[in-house]
DNA sequence: GAGGGATGTTGTCGTTGACAACTCCATGCC
DNA sequence: GGCATGGAGTTGTCAACGACAACATCCCTC
């Protein structure tokens, strides 16, 4: 145990999260978290060989469980598709409050210009999740006027802005008035606009509608 | 001529935009500037202390463009607020593709932690540019059912992350199909969504609606 | 019990940001 | 005309960092 740290792969992950949330990405450095670790400066290196590597670990990490924290929403909002499209969008902006550094981490531009074919998956990943529940909520009949890729667009713009603006201490900083998770709320509300919903008479199952406010 | 540069801080700033272009903010260093410029490595702090003050300096510049962007888009745009609110929102995710180097200076997150007072009243600015247009669109009967502050925080949410992903290719590459200006057009039509607009039949002024996609 | 691969260490190099001390030169003032 | 002043640019240096190479140690397996 004196010479080998015994799980030093894991533990790097967790002390830069932690880095990433009081620093910032570019406040994260190799030698940094070695010291931090009471390794050698070039230990990481035998996990990581290079610190693009190691943010790309973190950056899987955070689609992984964004992606999970969707779903988990979507699920506990039950059948109605429009319910569970919203709730993507709400849990999105949950985890952008709750796990900044992850967060931050997705859209970093310095991440986004990684190159590595298991990250673009997992960016590709989060991104279908949110397609296929706009598609889904469509086909419910949300928003039928609507190109489904202009619908997917609009989810991915509005997730991502609205994450951005409510994880951004800067911006909220000049949002007058009121609770967050509230104006979060409302903020989704004008994204999923239930009014566009067109009911579908034949099934009925539009009619009891979930709200998913509370759901997640 | 030989000693004296003659104009180096207007020359970094120009050069700086050019490498963030090329490699993104955290490609751009000072020493790297000065090298192109023919200038010693010290010679930029006489005119940046550090290179944070050349990083805001850059962002500030860009959120006047910005600004002027949205503002004489909605200009071009007519007299019709609900018309000139888009046309702020389209104004900005045009800006985002046109001069990508300013707007990602704009939402780096590196940019997003610096605290300078000058830069935060030109982050203000533009965030009460888009709360005014929203306002104004209220007040022509936009929304009419919705909170003021939910709609500066839906607009805000919209123009960031409709430009955030029109302006990074690997959102773009996602996207199936079709012409990305087209695409931006139905976005902005989702968000602004003329429908939620009550005509206000005391002026009559709404029935002759201005078109705004190709005003700009 | 002898490899051999995985893991960690020491040492080094080039780059960078920051800082100090010095030099150059234009301008204004006596 | 000579000189002071301060803005602008230079050289030199330091610490931190990423990357790399060479070496050391540990553990597992055959």
């Amino acid at each position: 145990m004196a010479y080998h740290h015994g799980n030093l792969k894991q533990a790097l992950l967790e002390r830069a999260a932690e880095v990433i949330a009081e620093k910032g990405l570019e406040g994260l450095s190799l030698r940094g978290l070695a010291r931090d670790l009471d390794v050698s400066h070039a230990a990481p290196r035998r996990h990581f060989p290079d610190r693009e590597s190691l943010i790309a670990a973190i950056a899987k990490e955070g689609f992984r469980r964004i992606v999970a924290a969707m779903n988990a929403g979507a699920d506990a909002a039950g059948p109605d598709p429009v319910a569970r499209y919203r709730a993507l969008g709400r849990s999105y902006v949950r985890f952008a409050n709750e796990d900044p550094a992850f967060f931050r981490a997705l859209n970093d531009p310095q991440v986004r210009r990684i190159r590595d074919e298991e990250l673009r998956a997992h960016e590709a990943e989060w991104f279908e999740t949110l397609r296929e529940g706009a598609a889904a909520a469509q086909r419910a009949g949300w928003h039928p006027e609507a190109s489904p890729e202009a619908l997917v667009a609009f989810s991915v713009a509005g997730a991502m802005g609205a994450g951005s603006l409510f994880s951004d201490s800067g911006w909220v900083a000049l949002l007058e008035g009121g609770d967050l998770d509230t104006l979060a709320d409302e903020v989704l509300d004008l994204i999923v606009d239930r009014t566009r919903t067109t009911m579908l008479e034949t099934t009925g199952e539009g009619d009891e509608v979930v709200d998913d406010r509370r759901a997640s």
